[in-house]
RNA sequence: GCCUCUGUAGCUCAGUCGGUAGAGCAGAGGACUGAAAAUCCUCGUGUCGAUGGUUCGAUUCCGUCCGGAGGCA
């Protein structure tokens, strides 16, 4: 069976990934599914920056503004959509894009990550952490170091929420997260995927960018969406989406609108950073830089240059 | 014009009883397998405002100059 090809489009928040995957469906007759852990939400328009039905160009866009705010959701639920939404695309004769900038969902498509039947939450988690607050997280990890010495090792005693997940992994399945993990690699790849990647030489570019863009959100109404969020309250995803829980010192009359901002444009630029952390990596990433082209249409050539080297298609 | 305080990392400031300096924030790098826009780790050399003097040696003491804040006129 030869193997279905997808293009991806990943980067940082405002590298401009959005306009470019729309423009690459028009021309290699795409579809676009979203990769981005929070417009999964309905809702959540603004602070996600998802496209207008304009800006969408008739292209139609999945896995985007589909599940209510109060539910929660994985990786492994995004693989298994991610994946049915690849073959019914395929199956239409149209080419699957896949556009976002959530890391692990993408690599963990790209790498064909299979995980087991147990479920991503469970009461043993709700235990685990309840015990780690009382025995504290070195203890925790010295637990681990007992049945998953290998996990155990790349963890730092304060990152308790990996050391938790490890241990319910062990308690729920009898196997180690670090066993667990060989085995959800062993099956190659069904895809055949060219992966463009967005960044730019001069980070200040991209600063800048994001800077503008959480000013025109403001414009667009974030503050309305958040507030609108806030009131509901409870919601544990939507909740730490950047773009509300910065505005929720604002909403309590703690502090003034425009620190806030300011703390939504820093957080962005953070959070950037660390995409550009993850992405790095991947070697199997062709990287344009967008602070080089000073067109659009410079930005599409190169793309259709890196489309074409890839035995694709 | 006079008096007082002040000028140290991008910012706010410590400090060196004279042996060229350190915190917080900002920033940078990294990790990442079921909440990932989350979570976690690591990283601090800068003409110590300028210039003369004292000294083996000055960012530290003294003089002058330049910049900032306040007070008195």
């Amino acid at each position: 069976m030869s193997k279905l090809p997808i293009l991806v489009v990943a980067g940082p928040t405002a590298s401009g990934k959005t306009a470019l995957a729309i423009e690459l469906a028009i021309l290699y007759d795409g579809e676009i599914i979203s990769a981005d852990s929070m417009q999964i939400y309905k809702g959540m328009d603004i602070a996600t920056a998802k496209p207008t039905k304009e800006e969408m160009k008739g292209i139609p866009h999945h896995l985007m503004g589909f599940l209510e705010m109060d539910k929660d959701f994985s990786v492994a639920d995004y693989l298994a959509l991610a994946r049915q939404k690849i073959a019914e695309i395929s199956d239409r004769g149209k080419l699957p894009i896949i556009a976002g900038g959530t890391g692990l969902y993408i690599s963990s498509l790209l790498d064909n990550v299979k995980f087991d039947q147990s479920p991503g939450k469970s009461q043993v988690r709700e235990r685990l952490l309840k015990e780690a607050e009382e025995l504290g997280k070195e203890t925790m990890l010295q637990r681990l170091f007992e049945v998953d010495e290998e996990t155990a090792k790349t963890l730092h005693p304060n990152n308790i929420n990996r050391i938790i997940r490890a241990l319910e992994v062990y308690e729920l399945t009898g196997i180690k997260m670090s066993q667990h993990k060989a085995m959800s690699r062993s099956e190659e790849s069904p895809y055949n995927a060219c992966v463009i990647g967005l960044n730019f030489i001069q980070r200040e570019f991209l600063y800048e960018r994001i800077n503008k863009r959480v000013d025109i959100m403001v414009q667009k109404g974030l503050v309305e969406e958040a507030f609108d969020v806030y009131k509901q309250g409870g919601l544990k995803t939507a909740h730490q989406a950047i773009g509300y829980k910065e505005l929720i010192p604002y909403f309590e009359g703690k502090e003034s609108l425009e620190i806030c901002i300011e703390k939504i444009k820093q957080e962005t630029r953070r959070y950037a950073k660390r995409q550009l952390t993850w992405f790095r990596r991947d070697e199997r990433i062709n990287w344009i830089m967008m602070d080089n082209n000073t067109d659009f249409e410079n930005i599409i050539d190169q793309s259709k240059k890196i489309i074409a080297n890839s035995i694709f298609l």
